[in-house]
DNA sequence: CTGGATCCTAGCCGATACTG
DNA sequence: CAGTATCGGCTAGGATCCAG
């Protein structure tokens, strides 16, 4: 066997527990954190509304992304039967609990811009 | 033209800035995190030290990611022209920085650790 | 309007072998 | 001891089309 890991990786071994890797699963990939931040920001979205303040998500992954993020208790559906239909996506307590997170790594962003250029300044 | 993005996906236009995607950037990926982590917890590391306390990490990922990390100033090499050489990694301060992210996530991440198994309790 | 299903590609990452 | 080079699989994510 090559190794017996469970649905993340932790070392293996070795007694470490890396948990931020269970909210990095949550924020990892290009969109889901963006996806969080929005619904952050306007309190609650409709499913075209995101295409609107996120012009370059296909529906594809808007879709996607928006399950995995329901699906993990992070956002939250409702439906309301109209015609046409009407989903409005929202965060839940848990996801809430994640904005600080997303903004302290926006705090480090902005005052760490300069990596993106400094590659090796000798 | 598609988009005329920079390094970094934004919203494109919208005025919408994502910092918090340079933050991802530094800590995305398989093992960047678990890297710094484990300077964190041990000070500083030898390169084969890392194999120890990483098992599952194989040398080129670890010269990769520790490179990438050097290249982006958040890790720092200290080379000893020993025989045979010796080699040992730190964080900078704009790594040391970035340590109360990494326990936020750790924290969030002890806190929801459910969210592994309960895809959709419905 | 709100999605799901398919196909396809670039890049991440692992396995393995080699070097100073 | 501390890496680099090469080959290749897997998967995230984009394009496009279809459906309730």
């Amino acid at each position: 066997m090559k190794r017996m890991q469970s649905e993340l990786q932790y070392g293996s071994n070795a007694g470490n527990r890396y948990d931020f890797k269970i909210t990095q699963k949550v924020l990892a990939g290009k969109w889901k954190n963006i996806l969080i931040w929005n619904i952050h920001l306007h309190k609650n979205i409709r499913f075209n509304k995101f295409k609107k303040f996120i012009p370059d998500i296909t529906t594809k992954m808007l879709s996607q992304e928006l399950k995995f993020l329901c699906d993990h208790d992070i956002v939250e559906k409702t439906i309301y039967n109209y015609v046409p239909p009407m989903v409005v996506y929202s965060l839940t307590e848990r996801g809430k609990s994640l904005v600080p997170i997303l903004v302290a790594m926006n705090q480090w962003g902005i005052h760490n811009k300069d990596i993106l250029e400094n590659k090796k300044e000798s």
